[in-house]
DNA sequence: GCCAACGTTGGC
DNA sequence: GCCAACGTTGGC
């Protein structure tokens, strides 16, 4: 299957693209989805070598910040089943694992923090669900086309 | 199955 | 800190 692409968010408070460059071999499972959209993606479509936009959210300047890739095929999710873990869900049984996640790698910082508010600028971008109001999935698809003209933004 | 209440996300 | 937009929950 050709290569897809990604956009993945979180806030650098908790989890930044410096935390993923810093972990033992730069990988590290991104755990605590707990939305279906974004469980779906990663658990069915996101696979090993897809490369993934590192966004900062919720920071003062939100924007791509890095470029990662999936490690290796889904599994579910273990914080889902650690009563002392902020993201533990009893629901999700673990002969029936309700969240899934993936393992992601760090390949490079971008040159420069590309800032939402440029990527809203650009009629390019007008169909990535990042842009449009009200969006709060934290995966995202990106197009092949959305990918190369982002990267030209760097 | 509807829908109001509530909690969360995340930009500003 | 504010608040709009969503998703989820739970009463009925």
């Amino acid at each position: 299957m050709a290569k897809q692409y990604w956009l993945m968010k979180s806030e650098p408070n908790e989890f930044s693209i410096d935390d993923l460059e810093a972990r033992p071999q730069q990988k590290e499972p991104w755990d605590g989805v707990r939305n279906y959209q974004a469980r779906n993606m990663m658990r069915d479509q996101m696979k090993k070598g897809d490369r993934i936009f590192f966004y900062h959210s919720n920071c003062d300047v939100p924007g791509i910040t890095g470029i990662a890739e999936v490690a290796g095929e889904s599994y579910p999710d273990p914080t889902a089943f650690d009563p002392d873990d902020s993201h533990y869900d009893p629901k999700s049984d673990p002969d029936e694992p309700r969240w899934y996640l993936v393992d992601v790698k760090f390949v490079r910082k971008t040159k420069r923090t590309i800032p939402l508010a440029e990527l809203k600028e650009r009629p390019e971008l007008a169909e990535m669900p990042l842009v449009r109001r009200g969006n709060r999935l934290s995966v995202m698809p990106v197009t092949p086309q959305q990918w190369k003209f982002i990267l030209s933004m760097e």
